[in-house]
DNA sequence: ATGACTAAACCTTTTAGA
């Protein structure tokens, strides 16, 4: 079973380049991808591409907004009780979906993809939303635990763990998705018993999910990891392999993040 | 350099991203 993560900037731009990389998914030693959570759509649920996805052999699950945010989850199999944001957190913008699959083992898998806030600035309003966001945000997924011992977090985290997923971790010191408040929750996850899957398994050295689009921040490798998939431990024992997939951000007109991809016995 | 790109929108300028 593969699942990925992939903020595609745009999927208006970006649609070709993700039916090109769901078919080279399938077409892969590896198989098809079961669920993509997908992030930064900006369009309106009405303007959301699924009989495309349907014509290439994919559901969808999708949670739009005009401009800004929206996510969504494609997958092979139909999503179930499917959750829209943060229940009891009252939000404007589309940051979060939830659907369980089958996992291809009898049993199911929850899917929570999610394209956490920027924060902009550490000493910004959009950094204090971003700290009650990810509140909650353990609130809730501590309940989902509950209820799914086979679940994934996945998504834009826009946080760090550590140095290691910095290019300049000195000259990035402090600065927004390497705080220590950010890192301070991102570790709250961890501590629910979540486990960082890229971690499981040897990196290429300065291994990033993220390059910013100027100054040539791909060609000269200065990139962040924030793109995430994090497992419980009833999936982690089924882990078999993780990385970045930076074959899309060599593409024309590219995201400026690369998907994630989990691989699961 | 409140810079550099890219995308969307009320679009030749602003807002946001990270």
């Amino acid at each position: 079973m593969k699942i990925a993560t992939w903020n595609v900037n745009s999927l208006s731009v970006r649609l070709p380049q993700v039916l090109d990389w769901l078919a080279a998914q399938a077409a892969s030693g590896t198989g098809a991808m079961d669920v993509l959570a997908l992030q930064e759509l900006k369009m309106s649920d009405d303007k959301f591409p699924h009989a495309a996805f349907a014509e290439a052999g994919y559901q969808a699950q999708w949670f739009g907004q005009k401009t800004y945010n929206g996510v969504a989850l494609i997958s092979r199999s139909e999503g179930a009780a499917v959750v829209k944001n943060i229940p009891g957190f009252t939000d404007e913008m589309s940051r979060v979906i939830a659907a369980t699959y089958p996992d291809g083992m009898g049993g199911t898998v929850r899917v929570i993809g999610a394209y956490f806030p920027n924060g902009q600035a550490p000493d910004s309003d959009k950094f204090v939303y971003k700290m009650r966001w990810l509140s909650a945000l353990r609130e809730w997924v501590h309940s989902e635990m509950a209820a799914h011992p086979q679940l994934v977090l996945t998504g834009d985290f826009n946080i760090t763990f550590d140095d290691l997923d910095v290019w300049d971790p000195v000259g990035l010191k402090g600065t927004i998705h390497c705080t220590d408040e950010e890192r301070a929750h991102l570790r709250g996850l961890i501590e629910l018993g979540l486990t960082d899957s890229f971690r499981l398994f040897e990196q290429p050295e300065k291994s990033y999910s993220w390059w910013d689009y100027r100054d040539f921040g791909f060609r000269r490798n200065r990139g962040l990891r924030i793109d995430h998939v994090l497992v419980t431990s009833a999936l982690k024992i089924r882990a078999t392999a993780c990385g970045v997939d930076k074959v899309p951000r060599k593409n024309e007109r590219p995201s400026d993040h690369a998907p994630v991809v989990l691989t699961l016995s």
